[in-house]
DNA sequence: GAAATTTAGGCAACCGATTGCCTGAACCTT
DNA sequence: AAGGTTCAGGCAATCGGTTGCCTAAATTTC
């Protein structure tokens, strides 16, 4: 029948304010409070009796002292080249989700795929302890020897796993499905040279092309350009398409954003998709079923992609050197076909105005 | 001239180490690296020759270690709905550019509007002793004393400094556009119940309508419904809409993400934007520029209100108490005007086929 | 009834840094 | 030459838990 006010504007009891409380060494309290399995020689009214302190003075574990005596944080470091729509929105809600659940924070800092922030990152989440890494489109330099899942990242280091999607598969889907409406002249538009993707996507896209027989024609490649996350490098990367005159009916482009912005391009020239010109995108952002024709587009799963790295991450951490299986992780994209592709009209190309 | 081989392997080195290897203890090594007044009293030779030590084992310090003693974890906890295209990634971007200049960390958890989850999150990040809190369009219940810093939060408590928009303005900015452009039969679509900007802005709608003299009629109130950050809610308030017969020329949506929704079910009912309905939507996401059409749109400074929130948690945080004067901070929406607004046409209202 | 085990919980070191206080030595002052 | 300062840096407590080892009483085993 203890006084329940106690100290009001306490910040929170510390294990110590519990034990006095009880009348009781911290060890005991700690051991009880902490689930150890020491705690098995303490008997069950004294349990109830420390666990009903630390009810009444609302004690909190204070987080730092534990993780810097246990040595484990139960934090990820997470490496993003930025917040913005699309991608890595929907990779984080599922990393997210994943690493919640498992008991697991995570720091996340966006470095906008430059270099020196990326080590700064990771120097600095060092500093803060992480249990492990998460990098996200995000090419890694400097290797910690710390558990490290990679998600779209190319050369996959030493205990790293990464999880990567089947992009011959992914190649195969869209021009397959192009070739099959009767598109011959596809232009393309390649992802930005820092990002990690691309060099893979790219060398599928060539073999895909190659396995349905069509040829592709280099003025038709365009590249994203610039580290704008927004839509505006694939509305410039199809302005050059349109300005190098050679003769396309459908584009291909790096991700949905970028398709978003090449639809822009070709309505202000006065085309229309897919009458004039197909379009497929990639990804599957939240936003391409509700685009304006809603968008045929190749899906990564990208929310389940996080939530595999969050398994991964944290299967990695818990078991230390275990079975290192599973070094690679392949997901399988899906083509989503929506209202922006349809057969070629003839041989019409209008010229820009 | 030492051996520049230690122990290869080695996590990081600890301050103990680079005391041993200079020979000195680690109270001085202390002082000097974490650059403590009380470090004028070692002659800069010492001093250089421990800074050359730390570098040498490539010391860094533990901050576990640090925050725990200095009770300070230069680490804020942000509270968001969640991670999904739009609003909440601006601002997120704004505020972890303003925190990580400041020398902030900061952990997102993100709780889908469950009050158990904000609760929980609340709990956790103090746990793990967060120095403050920011909260993105999240209801606050149980408040800690704790600097709080809301962004679009209701009933800003004390100790709490809120960054709101200016609803009247937006209201007005709006509206009178959109009468100006001649329409009178204006349809809105109001934010989930559970968006804490909801009610002040339709407030502020209320208000500027009566100003323009145009009245609401209740028959074009849809509300958005379901907890999806997608774009399905604003689709099917705006079928709504179209159910209830009443003719409209405009709608005003609570946010982009559901005006692009509303502008899908306007095209599935054969509607075409802007010719029969004119669309205005809030914040100014990245896409809306890039929408076909192009998206008329209340513009929020999003990534503003991040960094100004990022400074003041960090303000508040750093001078305890001092005067705390700015309980609130406002913030202008601005018009864009781009295609999805027209003046009405005619009497035409199209029944839904 | 003695030895072995179990039960109940305390002691104190430790994680890695920070910091108030202290001590000798050198240097200055008058 | 005695006393006062400054210099250079060490001691040890502390932040809040965790945990290996230990002890003393109670209980069990033989």
């Amino acid at each position: 029948m203890s006084d329940a006010k106690h100290d009001p504007a306490r910040k929170t009891a510390s294990l110590k304010m519990v034990a006095e409380f009880v009348g009781l060494s911290s060890a005991a309290v700690s051991r009880v409070l902490s689930g150890s399995p020491a705690a098995k020689s303490i008997p069950k009214a004294t349990q109830e009796r420390i666990l009903a302190a630390a009810a009444e003075l609302k004690y909190r574990p204070n987080l730092l002292a534990r993780s810097l005596r246990r040595g484990r944080s139960h934090t990820v470091g997470v490496l993003v080249p930025e917040l913005s729509e699309g991608y890595t929105t929907l990779v984080l809600a599922g990393l997210e989700q994943g690493l919640l659940q498992a008991g697991y924070f995570y720091n996340i800092i966006s470095h906008h795929h430059r270099v020196e922030l990326i080590e700064q990152a990771q120097t600095m989440m060092i500093e803060r302890a992480v249990d492990g890494f998460v990098a996200i489109d995000t090419v890694l330099h400097q290797h910690q020897q710390l558990p490290t899942v990679t998600i779209s990242c190319p050369d996959s280091h030493e205990w790293v796993t990464s999880i990567v999607l089947n992009h011959k598969r992914a190649a195969e889907l869209a021009i397959d499905y192009l070739v099959g409406l009767g598109h011959r002249q596809i232009a393309l538009i390649k992802g930005q040279s820092f990002s990690s993707d691309t060099e893979p996507r790219w060398k599928a896209i060539e073999a895909a092309a190659a396995r349905a027989h069509v040829r592709l024609n280099p003025a038709l490649v365009a590249q994203l350009e610039g580290d704008s996350p927004s839509h505006e490098p694939g509305y410039f990367a199809a302005q050059r398409l349109l300005a190098s005159k050679a003769p396309f009916t459908a584009i291909f482009t790096f991700n949905d954003v970028s398709a978003i912005g090449a639809i822009r391009a070709l309505h202000e020239a006065g085309l229309r998709v897919p009458r004039d010109v197909s379009i497929v995108g990639f990804d599957d952002v939240q936003s391409a079923a509700f685009q304006n024709p809603p968008l045929t587009t190749v899906r990564q799963p990208l929310r389940t992609m996080g939530l595999l790295a969050a398994e991964a991450i944290v299967r990695q951490i818990e078991s230390p050197a275990e079975k290192q299986s599973s070094r690679q992780v392949m997901v399988d994209p899906e083509l989503v076909v929506r209202e922006s592709t349809g057969p070629p009209t003839a041989a019409k190309r209008v010229a820009k105005a």
